[in-house]
DNA sequence: CTGTTAGCGCGTTCAA
DNA sequence: TTGAACGCGCTAACAG
């Protein structure tokens, strides 16, 4: 930086000012330093920018996947809004274990993000210690935790799949199974299941019939093999909800092979709404939870409260339900 | 960490080894230690750290989306080997644009990343320029370059679609078209283009058609369209190689809705090998480009690149052709 | 194995 | 609108 300030010929101070452009700068000593520091090949460096001013400028994200549509669509809302205002962002994959996520946050933490926007409401209590020591906002999305520990922006994953269910009886559907929901760390799909087993007893249906397929991530080979051994286990069975529309897909594809037909012999249901719902033929049923709005709402608030703590007016806790909609197709 | 320091009855240089696991510390001095770090919720300032050591020990990878899972597969072997290492990784979308890349990689430089992985072998100028002055190593992947940066691992995308083009002849097809492959910015789909024309005129194929998609992400959406255009443009048409495998599920899928048999009236090829190519009814042909085996030999020589510049001994550029595999299923 | 000293490259703060 | 002084929190280097 002193090299660039003598080039242009001014203080190290007003270089620093011209190239982060903030504060006042003459437009033509402005230009000079900008010049002079490409001239140079010189860069700022945020490392010792951060340590001076004590802001990073940047969020972390906590994600379970990153090869998964539904998050990468929040993802893209959250950049959308954050990039906006200027912020980056860090990612970080947790594979859907919460122990990873723990390691996770306090490797991010090291960075000193100014916020951090978990998936899921689940934690392991060190990982809400380190959270709650940090002292910057958090943002827990997708699923809405009993106990936020800051923010929240997501919806009840059990509600979903009532709706779904209650769409299914109404259209004369009277045995439905479910794919997916295991006891394991898959916190999502348990609520799934949860949320089948509540319409199964609110709706009255006779029987109920649950195939696990095990930890996340749940692929279409999971809905592959999951078909097979349900109509094995319940060949009454005349409808089927999956954990996701992967399964969802690849117990289709298999029901085409098997020449069970979709939906006459059997209706198939998926959930998030993925590309490859609209597309299959047949098409799927599926619901979706709206992601990229999810994500935007999770960055403005994110946002807002990044400012708070900056202007040192904190922001209260905000928690918001975002809408989800089942969506009728062919594959019902 | 003076706090730190003083409750552990040490000096904070003590701190700073033992947290940090590097350089001897007793082990008793270091249960102590990271017992009071943990009692006062200190956590190391890596901004500090970093300043001081000149080492900030995280990688930059830039990848077009996040929604592909070529690439996250590709990402995962990245980050196989670079976490084994102890580094970090930062992530940057580019939303195949060079421009955007370009804006990336002078974000990113503030950050004074050890080393920088990006895909595709083509950059803006000023982007080519940023790289050359920041003297870190720097990884190309996906597409060889002409003429790499520095170190490269990838594949000739022409080649691969080359290969399935033989493959097809092989297998009696005679009149077969291209989906995808625009003009403007999309280097890779332009590479698997040109290779299908080099195959048309190698083969002594008669006649060529090719319905450009746009510019990428090209979807599901593209192909069932594609596959529409190229009907009515070509009813000849008895085989067709699409520039991935997620047009050639749209148009595959499009062909059941039109009642054209799937390979009988039109053989449908994709590139990527795409989990859905492997469940779809019919399965798809497709090119499987050892991505994640790709990722972790990208990984590989930029963690020897960057201990060679930690000890002042660098290495030399590295280029690294990775094999591709045609895989024959039900749609040819 | 541990401690001391010095300084990494900026931005904050205040004065001009 | 610009500049000077200072220190952010840590680690390299060296001494013991």
């Amino acid at each position: 930086m002193t090299d660039v300030a003598r080039k242009a010929g001014v203080a190290p101070m007003t270089v620093s000012r011209a190239l982060r452009g903030d504060g006042y700068v003459v437009e033509e000593k402005k230009e000079r330093i900008i010049n002079a520091a490409k001239e140079l090949g010189y860069v700022l460096n945020m490392s010792a920018g951060s340590l001076s001013s004590n802001k990073t400028n940047f969020v972390s994200v906590l994600i379970p996947s990153i090869n998964n549509s539904n998050f990468s669509e929040t993802v893209h809302g959250i950049a959308e809004v954050l990039h906006s205002k200027g912020m980056q962002i860090l990612f970080g994959y947790t594979d859907y274990s919460m122990e990873n996520e723990e390691h996770i946050i306090s490797t991010m933490l090291k960075r000193r993000p100014e916020g951090i926007i978990l998936t899921g409401g689940v934690h392991t209590d060190q990982a809400r210690n380190l959270l709650k020591n940090a002292h910057i906002p958090v943002v827990e999305i997708w699923d809405l935790p009993e106990k936020p520990i800051n923010h929240a922006v997501g919806f009840l994953n059990s509600r979903t799949i009532e709706d779904m269910m209650a769409r299914l009886l109404f259209l004369g559907y009277r045995n439905i199974a479910f794919l997916g929901g295991d006891e394991g760390g898959d916190n999502r799909g348990r609520e799934r299941r949860l949320g089948y087993e509540r319409a199964v007893k609110t709706l009255g249906l006779d029987k109920s019939c649950v195939i696990p397929l095990g930890p996340p991530p749940i692929t279409m080979m999971h809905g592959k093999e999951g078909i097979i051994r349900l109509i094995k286990e319940w060949p009454e069975v005349d409808a089927v909800v999956c954990v996701s529309d992967l399964p969802a897909f690849g117990a289709i594809m298999e029901c085409q092979r098997q020449g069970w037909k979709v939906p006459e012999r059997l209706a198939v249901a998926g959930f998030g709404d993925f590309e490859v719902s609209s597309f299959s033929c047949p098409s799927i049923t599926t619901i979706n939870v709206g992601c990229a709005e999810l994500g935007r709402n999770a960055g403005e608030i994110m946002a807002k409260a990044i400012e708070g703590i900056r202007c040192k007016t904190p922001i209260s806790p905000q928690i918001i339900t975002t809408p989800h909609t089942v969506i009728e197709r062919e594959s019902t």
